[in-house]
DNA sequence: TAGATTGTTAATCGATTAACAATC
DNA sequence: TAGATTGTTAATCGATTAACAATC
């Protein structure tokens, strides 16, 4: 049941948050004109692990790599691309448009990412109908509705955490199938749910800790 | 050279990436009133596994957990908020008063992480002398002078991925030790320094991913 | 006491790293 | 051919999970 030419890849979960540093250092090289990577290049490049990184070309890689040359840069693109689905853009809805969901409404990149957003809903009437980043701003109850008709997939929370678990229940209710929550609290969903946190101050906790242990020396 | 009262507590990193999440929730049990947790009750609640909370707690606690009770709230708190440093309260500076940039100047909540943002950087001369959030914005060649006449330990960087680099070096030339990353670049530092990425597009990678196995079934 | 929860020790699991033959 | 790089197989490392005695 493996092996067969369009098996599905397994990366692990580490590998997969390596995979959009190895994407924007190979189009850096492409713009350079380079068209063959060998891994330990990237390696150096990158502060990884040479054989890491021969490891993870291989597993995302369609076609071997060639010995003493290394991998097509284009052809590596495409495939990581691929593998995580930046090629079938899906929709997606951001809830709240405060100084943060502003802020991701005005950030150009996702496009590149596979994910557009579509619409921003918030709480506040009074913002009903305004455009922030170019995007439509509704009121937050026709969420659902929305969700449902657009068929969309994905939803951004932004919002205040004492908020966050309603605009969760009704992401689901409307038929989102991934979350990525900026609000700092566990939401409770169904399993089949994927519940992406950007917890900052989670992230904000390894520099802390390290900026505690250099200070103690 | 172990079991010293006092002996630094070796935590791991994804455990210290759990850290924040249980300290969110002992505080809202601490607002309900609740004095003792177990990890069980915890576990359930966070949708962790029952053990690695248990583990977790006992890694982090000074006191021996409670057979039957559980853990003193209070207590976990102040050790967990020790462990992560946030009780000495750390110097930053932001560097890129973009959307993301200003985003976080706005965003309140820093301070309870132990950082707090002294003053906001950008190379557009236009913005100097204004505020933003209630920061001061100063032109960006004053940067280093700035770092390291107020003695600044972390530096957080939301420009374009073009100057991040250039940004980077002068934190370090400040004498910054930790680095808190948003451009979706690697940054090259002498091995002294932190830096913490904050890639949205990491996040978004394991978020699509997960879509892409949906959408095939 | 009985029952729940902790702490400890061992087992499992998975990812990273190392070693080396195969290949261009 | 010689040398560098790949792919594969094995070793190491670390974290998670399981098992069970100790404790309140």
């Amino acid at each position: 049941m493996d092996g067969l030419p369009d098996s599905p890849v397994m990366v692990s979960v580490q590998a997969l948050h390596r995979m959009p540093y190895y994407l924007q250092y190979l189009k850096e090289q492409q713009k350079a004109g380079v068209t063959v990577i060998a891994a330990p290049a990237a390696a150096a490049s990158l502060d990884l692990n040479e054989v890491q990184v021969r490891k993870d070309f291989a597993a995302v890689s369609k076609t071997r790599g060639r010995p003493k040359a290394g991998f097509a840069i284009a052809e590596l693109i495409f495939n990581i691309e691929e593998l995580l689905g930046y090629h079938n853009v899906h929709d997606a809805v951001l809830v709240g448009a405060g100084s943060l969901g502003s802020a991701l409404l005005c950030y150009r990149g996702f496009d590149d990412c596979g994910m557009h957003i579509v619409a921003a809903f918030d709480a506040d009437a009074s913002l009903a109908g305004t455009e922030i980043g170019g995007k439509k701003v509704l009121p937050a109850d026709q969420l659902i509705e929305m969700c449902q008709r657009l068929n969309i997939h994905i939803g951004i929370i932004a919002v205040p955490v004492g908020q966050a678990q309603a605009v969760c229940d009704q992401l689901v209710a409307g038929g989102v199938l991934a979350i990525w929550n900026f609000a700092p609290v566990h939401l409770s969903t169904p399993g089949e749910i994927l519940v992406q946190n950007e917890n900052m101050a989670a992230s904000l906790a390894l520099l802390s800790q390290h900026l505690q242990e250099k200070m103690k020396i």
